[in-house]
DNA sequence: TTGTTGACCCAAG
DNA sequence: TCTTGGGCCAACA
């Protein structure tokens, strides 16, 4: 594989980057996709990190990214959880007044560890 | 190496 | 629906 140099940070940003417009998935889906079942905060944790910057380069959909029970975990400083509702509803998702989003109807699958491995190789 | 913290998850009550 | 409690992982001091 391209080499276990990258970080779980950079696994996580590159699933992250493939959740489909319009889609949402939760912490734990994205720590599942890369091996680590019970690693969601770890994901969150990442995610944390980019919060700092609210955008990275290249870019990551961060508000893509819901907890299991389909609600909105972003802290509301600074607006987060308020902006992440709002670019969600962009996106054609429906977001409730309590920043809840129907899994049944916008959970977003993900992928398998092997197109993860594909993807960190360079050849999304 | 140890202890603490965090945008979590799951099970119970 | 909310609150507790236990657990797992990674980053940081």
């Amino acid at each position: 594989m391209a080499s276990e140099g990258a970080h779980f940070y950079k696994q996580v940003y590159a699933v992250v980057r493939r959740i489909p417009r319009g889609r949402v998935t939760s912490y734990g889906r994205i720590a599942k996709m890369l091996g680590r079942p019970n690693a969601a905060r770890a994901v969150g944790y990442a995610l944390n990190a980019l919060g700092g910057k609210r955008e990275a380069d290249p870019p990551v959909p961060w508000q893509r990214v819901i907890n299991s029970q389909g609600r909105i975990s972003t802290p509301n400083m600074d607006g987060g959880a308020d902006l992440q509702a709002a670019l969600l509803r962009a996106e054609g998702v429906a977001v409730s007044d309590d920043l809840k989003v129907d899994l049944s109807v916008y959970l977003w699958e993900g992928l398998h560890l092997i197109e993860i491995d594909d993807i960190l190789s360079g050849r999304a």
